[in-house]
DNA sequence: TCTGGGGTCCTAGGACCC
DNA sequence: TCTGGGGTCCTAGGACCC
């Protein structure tokens, strides 16, 4: 812990919601809950006006429809959130060169970093980069925490949340951790809060009760003793600029479980392809391959078998991970398969035999399902498309041979709707992102 | 029409080696 | 015909995070 309040975190307010606010301007000041459309969807953002009616981050999609049945169900434009993303991570880059992104819309930055920091001058700073975060993304709001570590700057952006900031004044931290809940400490979760609460723990003032060998009794060794630490705001890891992928992996629920071997055969082929893609794309390889099946009665199980030399090998990938799925009893069907690779080298064992191969494999790369039940859903809500006729919208809803669009954009004032014949030629994917024109 | 998808880290047991 | 300990790798599962 360092004396200075310069680690800060930031992290974008109900960011994949407010990037289709933007967006879509008829959805401004109205709940909007991006997530998983299908049956067994689940929340993945939904907007402060959707928080209201008690929708929640992973719940069901189902739940949040009952509560809030006014709301706009969106299935989400990752490109468009990658690249808003972006431009918050390359604002905060010019503050200090030590930053550390935690996921797409959360960041740590160690101003410390910086020559010319002034702690004095912190709530400025922070002003600034709220100012010009809105500006480059169109408006997005972020909330922040500064403070003397990493534990207590994450737990003070949430203090203001949104669009607030907090600052830790050094010396105080364990005062203003001590009288919070223990689950407000990061890796405090539902299973370790409910092993606290059966010995009396509920906050962090009673988590400095026990001695740190009783926490790791309690806990093992690794939670045990970093909790005993944390619950003293006793944390002095550093900000850490890039790490290294440790795995990649694709996963897909089923609309309906599947218990055929042959279409799950498929499934895992393609899934295979997709993740030698991927591992192409970022030029590494992987030696060990994990299956992952999700039983009808939601029961997990994962196989993995590891190679003796790393690959990127889409046939290679697929074989193994078939042979996965051989030994298992799938008679009462699968709700969800899932393709990984692990133990990741950055290069690429020469391949004297599937040069040939490969090529005509990177072109059918992450090519659409041929299973009809998994092929992606061509028009999907919030989608963004464009008519030749009447320019950029997105889709508001599809069925029935129809799809209904709202001509808008981050541009325009909210603009009207029209319904299309689902195979209409004049309309098409449009651009999903930030670029004007 | 219960319970996503993409990750990280930790634990624990067995194999194998020294 | 043993007895033990340490280290590393592999596999499986679980907790947690956004």
């Amino acid at each position: 812990m360092r004396s200075t309040a310069s680690i800060l975190h930031l992290d974008l307010d109900a960011f994949f919601a407010s990037v289709e606010q933007r967006d879509k301007p008829s959805l401004r000041g109205r709940p909007v809950i991006v997530g998983g459309i299908g049956p067994r969807g689940v929340v993945a953002t939904a907007s402060y006006e959707a928080r209201v009616h008690g929708v929640r981050s992973a719940m069901r999609t189902a739940e949040a429809r009952a509560r809030c049945p006014h709301a706009a169900f969106l299935g989400g434009r990752f490109d468009a959130y990658r690249e808003a993303s972006r431009l918050v991570m390359e604002r905060l880059r010019q503050e200090s060169e030590l930053i550390e992104p935690l996921s797409l819309d959360e960041a740590f930055v160690d101003l410390g970093a910086g020559a010319d920091f002034d702690p004095a001058r912190v709530e400025d700073v922070v002003a600034a980069i709220r100012a010009d975060i809105a500006d480059v993304t169109g408006g997005l709001t972020a909330s922040v925490g500064v403070a003397s570590s990493k534990l207590m700057a994450k737990i003070a952006s949430e203090i203001n949340k949104p669009d607030g900031i907090y600052v830790v004044r050094p010396g105080t931290e364990a005062d203003v951790l001590g009288p919070m809940q223990a689950t407000a400490i990061p890796g405090v979760g539902p299973a370790t809060a409910e092993r606290l609460r059966r010995v009396g723990i509920a906050t962090v003032d009673d988590l400095r009760r026990p001695s740190e060998d009783e926490l790791v009794r309690l806990l093992g060794q690794a939670s045990g003793r970093s909790l005993f630490r944390l619950a003293r705001a006793d944390d002095d890891r550093p900000v850490v600029a890039s790490r290294e992928a440790k795995s990649i992996s694709v996963e897909d629920t089923f609309e309906q479980d599947i218990s055929d071997r042959l279409r799950l055969e498929t499934i895992i082929e393609r899934m295979a392809r997709s993740v030698s893609a991927r591992l192409r794309r970022n030029g590494l390889s992987g030696r060990t391959v994990t299956l992952k099946m999700r039983h009808h009665d939601f029961e997990t199980h994962t196989r993995s078998s590891t190679l003796p030399h790393p690959t990127d090998n889409a046939r290679i990938l697929a074989t193994m991970a078939r042979n996965l799925l051989a030994g298992e009893d799938i008679s009462n069907g699968l709700r969800l398969i899932g393709v990984g690779v692990s133990g990741l080298a950055d290069w690429v064992q020469d391949d004297l035999f599937a040069d040939v191969e490969d090529e005509a494999e990177t072109v059918e790369d992450e090519q659409p399902a041929e299973d009809p039940a998994t092929r992606p859903t061509r028009w999907y809500p919030g989608m963004d498309v464009h008519h030749t006729a009447h320019g950029n919208g997105w889709v508001w809803g599809s069925g029935l041979g129809r799809v209904t669009v709202r001509f808008e954009t981050r541009w325009t004032p909210p603009g009207p709707v029209h319904t299309f014949r689902a195979d209409d030629p004049d309309l098409g994917a449009g651009h999903s992102g930030t670029l004007q024109a």
